[in-house]
DNA sequence: GACTGGCACTCGCTACAGTCGAGTGCCAGG
DNA sequence: CCTGGCACTCGACTGTAGCGAGTGCCAGTC
């Protein structure tokens, strides 16, 4: 479709002052403030064909333009570069990193973070135990019928459940149960292990088999089961940012659907290596979210992905300068999780 | 002050339909919804009593009369009932809470069971730290110089802390603290382990001395200082029902408020045992939060308190109905916790 | 052939006047 | 002390008019 170079300066300015001044903007309004080198009258007509290729629209018959969804897509595909962050904005995030005591610390300080420097709602997942390997299983001792199982990840998470034991178990069976299950289990990742589990019953000694059979039960629902991915949250006040104008007046929709873990899961949860995601508009599957856009991607240390972050706003944001602060700080949160 | 029973009966006729309706309640409405027995003359006269009193108040010259935060106190101390949940709700509390399998699950369990019987924000403290005891404590060693502590409380909560060691260690060695950090720390209110903690540093072998201070740092800090209070909040969404006309029109700070731990917790965290707190409007300390009303109370096995539990919605909520769930709710909370 | 200036047209926004009606305060009478 | 009646207030709604930003189109120019 012949859209050439001017025309996609055109789009490229409408997008950057509609996202600046949150209002349509017309065609004499754009050469003023972009050295486009031509008139008015002829922005209008690229203008024109620009709507027939559906990259903008009229919300009024006398208004300006603004971009639709797909304008938005073919802005960030084609017509933006990557912000670079300021100086300013990188010690912010090392300053906000640096002396992060655990993985629960790390986890809130990044979405604060993130949600602070884009001024958005963000949403970082934790690091995945579908991704992690065991470190450690622990078994304490509550009472002669009572365990509780810590399970230790190598990133960081610490899950625990309680077991009810069917007969009385002495310390030293307890001993005995916890060395042999780290010998099977320690170092591996949690998806190999439910054959490991299965063999350990098989072949514990007889006075310890119903114990053992009811360990393997939570055992395997704490190492893969239940899969509890864990997410925080933050930036939510965020949203009323830009009056009511974005999301056509109701935040009902949005906080309803942040309210749903497995929503926000799907949103920011499903990456490949060394990829961001920009889901723009009715891009995104849920209904809820169709007025607001995401920008997500995977972190983790080194090269490989333990979980997903990313934030979400109006349709209506500062694509380059959210791309580059996603990224950066996906970057700096890998690089802390790989000091540990 | 001559407020006879009548006058009561028209507040908290005004109240009631109010709440109902969320429109300003005029005289003749009232007489013709409840049986007052007198005529829209008479209640007009009582009203002005009642506003000059500051109970009730007109928005515009000729519009209705509307409760103040005053009036609303009135209702809640002398003039309300507490309404018996149904047995659907009775049901709906029982099914939410059994099956839950730790803390975490039945921390959320409760916090969006809160929310959907409210229908308005609610907020669940952890069991606090401070009220805690502790159960055991866990030392895993991730390399020689690496341990990771794990302490368990007896209210189910479990902290983790990476510890730096000076120098290496053997796994004797950390055979030996454990046991030593158990015996002594086994079992005690977390308030009362610092003097414990420094005994065991100066009393410990020798070999272990650089390796114990720097442990004890760390307990101190996961035990006592840090102090981490952890919160569940659900229902946020419900902030939009009844359109913008709560909350004039802006939910910003109320978002902004509820992203704070901190305010949070002084909303919810401070509780007396068998009291149940209104904080109506203006009571709230909290600026951002003066147009809403908190409801909240303390929860626990038995009758020790552990933690607080609460809602937060407009200042026109139905606080009997309200009152009454947070009340059972949390009674319910401290039987399933009693029962681990 | 592409760009430009000019012009008529559209239509949302604001201001203003007029009407309606819910609700009030007050007063005289029971 | 209560009641019915009455004048009054004032917000909500409606209809009209003018303004102006912005458009589409067309004829003229480079």
């Amino acid at each position: 479709m012949g859209l050439d170079d001017r025309k996609l300066d055109v789009l490229r300015a409408i997008v950057e002052d509609y996202v600046a001044t949150q209002e349509p903007v017309g065609s004499k309004a754009l050469v003023e403030r972009h050295q486009l080198g031509v008139s008015p009258a002829t922005v209008r007509n690229d203008m024109a064909v620009l709507e027939e290729e559906g990259y903008i629209r009229q919300p009024h018959t006398s208004a300006g333009r603004v971009p639709t969804d797909r304008g938005y897509r073919l802005f960030v595909d084609r017509l933006s570069r990557v912000k670079p962050l300021t100086p300013a904005e990188r010690r912010a995030i090392e300053r906000f990193l640096v002396g992060a005591v655990d993985l629960d610390d790390v986890v809130h300080r990044t979405v604060r973070l993130l949600a602070q420097l884009t001024r958005q709602v963000a949403v970082v997942q934790y690091p995945s135990l579908a991704r992690s390997s065991v470190r450690h299983l622990e078994l304490v001792p509550i009472s002669t019928t009572r365990l509780m199982l810590v399970m230790i990840a190598d990133t960081g998470r610490v899950e625990q459940r309680l077991v009810e034991l069917p007969t009385p178990i002495t310390a030293d069976d307890v001993t005995d149960l916890r060395r042999l299950i780290n010998e099977r289990l320690g170092g591996k990742k949690l998806a190999e292990t439910p054959p490991l589990v299965q063999a350990l019953v098989d072949e514990v000694s007889p006075g310890l088999g119903p114990a053992m059979t009811t360990l393997a039960t939570v055992l395997l629902e704490t190492l893969v089961e239940r899969h509890e991915e864990r997410i925080a949250l933050a930036g939510t006040a965020n949203l009323t940012r830009g009056g009511l104008l974005d999301f056509q007046g109701s935040l009902r929709p949005i906080l309803e659907a942040l309210e749903e873990e497995v929503i926000l899961l799907k949103l920011i949860g499903e990456v490949e290596p060394n990829t961001l995601q920009v889901r723009i508009g009715d891009e995104n599957e849920i209904d809820n979210l169709r007025a607001t856009s995401v920008v997500s991607t995977g972190y983790g240390p080194g090269t490989t992905i333990v979980g997903g972050l990313g934030v979400l706003g109006p349709t209506r944001m500062d694509y380059p300068g959210t791309i580059a602060t996603v990224r950066a700080v996906a970057r700096y949160v890998g690089d802390v999780l790989a000091q540990n």
